[in-house]
DNA sequence: ACCTGAAACTAAATCGGTTTAGCAAATCTT
DNA sequence: AAGATTTGCTAAACCGATTTAGTTTCAGGT
């Protein structure tokens, strides 16, 4: 029932530790190990099966191959296929990923951070609430590379991997108009994010007078986004009457065009939309809806870029090179 | 830069590092350090921001606080949501998750199983493309505790929570035809593991001449199921005549709802549809799709309370207390 | 004055690896 | 044949905690 350890199998060989340890790491020629010792101990590694304690070497090596990801939440399809992608990624560079979900509570946050950092994770990949600079910039500081994802902290001076919301919304709107639409209203939420923000200054700056009024940009409560979504949407049609909107995440899209169909007003024709973020169900909705495509693959792959090239490269190394991606159209008939 | 260590703390204090060891793990009273000793010790921890070195702590007590879970894929949104509960459950129990993904490729189960071991996790969910007993069984021998959930071993001697397929299918069934339905199809997967198996002979037992012939259960692979299920559909409704269909997983639905909208067949008049597993759109297409909802929650509670029993109570301890949960209808358009 | 026992604390072993510094024997130089 | 290298290997420190088995000091009992 006892695990192998180097021990044993330098007692079966007839050998130090030292040695058995050199051979099981493929530094055996490097050490001048003669090779038949060095097959010795191998075979006898296999014969008992031996497995390393990972624990012991992290300890001893001060790096425990293992990041830390933390999303908001992981049924959110945005970022469990952000989650995948670095799960896979990762794997393929020998690192285990730790994950953590805050649900977008900043004490959760700060939380994840503080077990994360004392359980010795290489590295830290986060798409934050954006309330925890302090506590992120204290674990950056002392030499633990963070990298910030979808979501960052401007003011900060800390890496990041962030698609281009403004130009986003932008695409968003111009497709929209070019559709013929005069009278364009958007759905967003009330979190306080840079991403967040960046839509709506986007959707406001691309407008051009093709809105009624400041009314037509509604936020609602993102602990109540469904029904107030249904809500939002209800006031754009009938007060507003907006024939074009903007959805600033697709589950609040998901939730509009549930409020729409049920509105019976023709749509696609008299109402259109266009979402931030696509979803595996919008091209299996009849009209299939038209969606600005995050590219999650390009974002996993920055950040995991990023952050090894913190952890492999301690010193400074320039860590301004921060990427912000660019989204594209996927338009369709909505 | 450098951490703060037990040592630091015992220098600035000019104690023994045992004494703090033991006042910061709240043993303080129960080894009689004298109160004003303890309150000394942790204003300095404080002071110094303390954080204990899990990895040292791990090696020395020989649990890692770590659990993993391994399941198919994360944007599956019955695993992610299954992943979520366990995270939220496992962190309030002081445990952390490791999470991997197999996409149903037993070698990379298989290498997980291995990492993870060797990881020194303390516990293992996983939702296994069964074809790794002889690992998984090797691994529990060893006394590293298992639950298999979602998917088991029925011929091995591990702790499972699944769900019952077979009354899963019987109920969907039993649905279809007490809505009228009197020749029902069905579209499932070519993966060999029970939970398919059983929905499958569920419905095979409880179709009860409802169904023309043989042909009208479908077998898709999964590699393909996207295409594989639209010809599935097409074959089921124009040369089977079906007039009801039953999807052996909520993206089959997805994927069925798809091509039956295409083929502009009177829905859910003529064909009906009712799916194994809910889905977040369900309630949001139009018609609303009936399905069966897994009760994910209790699959996440009960996985985790058999592993925590393993692992708090090493000993045998009757480890058959295996759990079926009961899926329920969702009743709605479809 | 001597013994007992509790109070308060500590030295050292341990977990299982990695790594540095160095030793003994064999081989090569010249 | 003496000295210099190389080959092949090992002892012991180290990572940072936990934990066992004591030790010292002092008060109380007789």
């Amino acid at each position: 029932m006892k695990r192998v350890s180097l021990d044993m199998i330098a007692k079966e060989v007839n050998l130090s530790k030292t040695t058995v340890s050199m051979v099981l790491n493929g530094k055996g020629d490097l050490h001048k190990i003669n090779p038949d010792t060095q097959a010795l101990i191998l075979s006898v590694a296999k014969r008992l099966k031996f497995r390393p304690n990972m624990i012991a070497r992290n300890l001893s090596t001060g790096s425990s191959k293992t990041l830390a990801l933390i999303v908001p939440r992981i049924i959110d399809t945005y970022y469990g296929l952000i989650a995948e992608s670095i799960e896979q990624l990762s794997l393929k560079l020998g690192y285990q990923v730790l994950l953590g979900t805050t649900h977008e509570d900043p004490v959760k946050e700060k939380e994840l951070l503080l077990t994360f950092e004392a359980q010795q994770v290489d590295g830290i990949l986060i798409a934050s609430t954006q309330h925890n600079l302090e506590d992120i910039k204290t674990i950056s500081d002392a030499g633990l590379p963070v990298v910030l994802f979808d979501r960052h902290y401007p003011e900060a001076d800390l890496p990041y991997v962030v698609v281009d919301n403004y130009l986003g919304a932008q695409k968003l709107v111009k497709h929209l108009i070019e559709s013929g639409r005069k009278n364009i209203g958007y759905v967003g939420l009330n979190l306080d994010l840079t991403a967040i923000k960046d839509r709506q200054r986007g959707f406001e700056n691309a407008i051009e007078g093709r809105a009624k009024d400041s009314n037509n940009l509604k936020i609602v409560d993102h602990q109540h986004a469904k029904s107030d979504c249904r809500k939002a949407v209800e006031e754009l049609i009938l007060n507003q009457g907006v024939d074009g909107i903007v959805f600033e995440t697709h589950y609040l899209a998901l939730y509009g065009i549930a409020k729409i169909r049920e509105m019976e007003v023709d749509y696609p024709g008299a109402v259109s939309i266009a979402s931030f973020g696509d979803h595996e169900v919008f091209s299996i909705f009849r009209p299939e809806v038209t969606a600005l495509v995050l590219p999650v693959e390009q974002i996993a792959q920055n950040s995991i870029d990023m952050l090894m090239r913190q952890i492999e490269n301690k010193p400074g190394d320039d860590p301004h090179l921060n990427k912000i991606v660019e989204p594209s159209m996927k338009v369709r008939n909505t």
